[in-house]
DNA sequence: ACGATCTATGCAAACGTTTGCAATAATAAA
DNA sequence: TTTATTATTGCAAACGTTTGCATAGATCGT
């Protein structure tokens, strides 16, 4: 616990060489004769030695950090709950890390409407990744406009003046359901909320394949629009049974929290699953595989959605223009279908 | 996207004054007039100015960001997906911005050993929250030592020379254990690993009531030792089971996800929940009350640590002394017990 | 052996704020 | 009126790096 911290000009100092010299040494700079760089580092290794990232951010004008900003309509005063996004910005933090940057982790209450304004003039971030496209794009569209940075996880078939990598949500949802449908079922529900476009895709996936898959039986499908939460998930699946009975034999849950609800309001009135219901749903989170039955879903790559998201905003940062990139889903059948 | 940024010195050419009116306007010093003051950010406001954080940061020697470290042994090259974990990094985001600070996400891959060189030498954060205290404490003691600004999430009993808020685990531990008793367990399981000092503490409580417990018949009590991960607690239960046959009526899982395993293994082998064994977890993530039978489980109130995390942080960076301090916890009864 | 090219380092000027101190204008006290 | 005090504002010096340019040896081709 040294009173005086040591700056770079000190650090110099002890190396007998100029701060120029110590700078690009920590720097990994090919400037310097390998031995000079070697020794200073070592020195710097030796008295715990760091820059000041301040300075360093003001003078370099690079600031070596990236922004991600999470981007939930309904979230903004509350804290965040689903395990899949968290999951996701867990893998852009290593993402991040392994790249050498560090994460500032933010959200619109306090980046508020300028995003380019706050981060990038502002010097907190080179860059920015936002998580969810959210039902309104204003925000992301400007900050776009401005020359801003900028990576999205979403959809990547919404058309965008930015670059979006995420899955393709609309042959998930199609996948998914021809999967109900050859297990067997006949009259299905979708649950979730299109009004997100990530989720809409999905809705358009389970259209499809509703309308498209032959079968000697007419195939029946319905949406059932709900919070995209397992409360309500639970409750609606609940109030649909003490309504209207058992009507159905396939549900499609746009997330694996909202199926598990609504699996959980199934068990509590005995229906069985697969048998009398087939459930699928999406994200493969931990808690799919738990689950018992074990939940049938669309799995998702987050460790690759969030390596191409940094890598793509680097090569951004690096002057190259960046195209949006889909990835590839899975279905993992389990026990519920 | 006007090509120039606005630096303070335009901004206060603009409003006709010098950059320390400027200046003291933003940083809505009570030195200025209320009318230069409320006329300089009217004009920021108009022009989308913002300053230069580096700079700031640079000159005036303070962040205005706190750091968030997540101490995890075991996940030092692998992403978390721990819920209670995110749940916990969530709660501190918000409460760190309510206080106008931001958050900067980190880990002991960025931050290598040295703490303090790394975050406040560095000039990256004024302060650090650490979660999770990890089996060894040398890093967090070291930094403590070195005067770092730090609070810990942990154990509040644990003895430390930094401040720790913390659910009390022992008396979690002990609660959980006398419900288990109480709805008629005989024969108790413990699983999870006591080498982390908060699971430590529960084990603790749970030994303490198996033994102080009066009852006309004796408890048996028996530790079960797994890695903390729902996977381990699943082929733990499942061999156990395979070998001993059920030898066991009722089980203190050392949290929620450990207890959805364990679950799993049971239904699979048709042992009844709770009938055969009653089963109680810890953390009450949202999976608890979704799962089925829903999941008895001593809650912890991470929103509420989560504001004392940063209150206790910044009235140590107003050079205040502060104190560990330990949250009270609450057994929800569900249908596990 | 001599200019030309290359290698390795130092000099000094930024980067854009904040803030102690001085200065001036306005008000109160005498 | 004069002086002491207070309320506002401006000046200019930091904060600690990075980097374009200059410089001085070292190397090389002829």
């Amino acid at each position: 616990m040294q009173k005086n911290k040591l700056k770079l000009a000190d650090l110099a100092k002890l190396a007998g060489v100029s701060t120029s010299t110590a700078s690009r040494a920590l720097n990994d700079s090919p400037l310097l004769k390998k031995e000079t760089r070697e020794h200073i580092q070592q020195l710097a290794k030796e008295h715990n030695f760091s820059l000041n990232a301040a300075a360093s951010r003001l003078r370099a004008q690079r600031t070596k950090v990236i922004a991600v900003l999470l981007n939930l309509d309904a979230y903004t005063e509350q804290s965040v709950d689903d395990p899949f996004l968290l999951k996701v910005v867990s893998d852009i933090n290593l993402a991040v890390n392994k790249q050498g940057y560090e994460l500032l982790l933010s959200n619109s209450f306090m980046a508020g409407n300028d995003w380019h304004g706050y981060f990038i003039d502002g010097r907190r971030a080179d860059g920015l990744i936002v998580v969810g496209q959210g039902k309104q794009q204003e925000c992301i569209e400007r900050a776009a406009a401005a020359n801003t940075p900028l990576v999205v996880w979403g959809d990547p078939n919404i058309p965008s003046n930015y670059a979006i990598v995420g899955s393709d949500n609309f042959h998930g949802g199609k996948v998914a359901t021809e999967h109900l449908i050859a297990r067997g079922a006949r009259k299905l529900l979708f649950i979730g909320d299109p009004a997100h476009p990530e989720l809409s895709e999905r809705y358009r996936g389970f259209l499809h394949s509703c309308n498209h898959t032959q079968q000697d039986q007419t195939i029946s499908c319905e949406l059932l629009k709900i919070d995209i939460t397992s409360d309500a998930a639970y409750a609606a699946i609940n109030a649909r049974l003490l309504k209207q009975g058992l009507d159905f034999d396939g549900i499609f849950a746009c997330s694996d929290m909202l199926a598990l609800g609504a699996m959980k309001a199934l068990k509590e009135r005995y229906v069985s699953i697969p048998n009398d219901v087939r459930i699928v749903g999406f994200d493969d989170i931990s808690m799919a595989d738990i689950s018992s039955p074990s939940l049938t879903t669309i799995a998702q790559d987050t460790r690759r959605a969030a390596t191409l998201l940094v890598q793509k905003l680097i090569a951004q940062l690096a002057g190259e223009s960046i195209d949006s990139e889909q990835l590839a889903i899975a279905l993992k059948q389990r026990q519920s279908s």
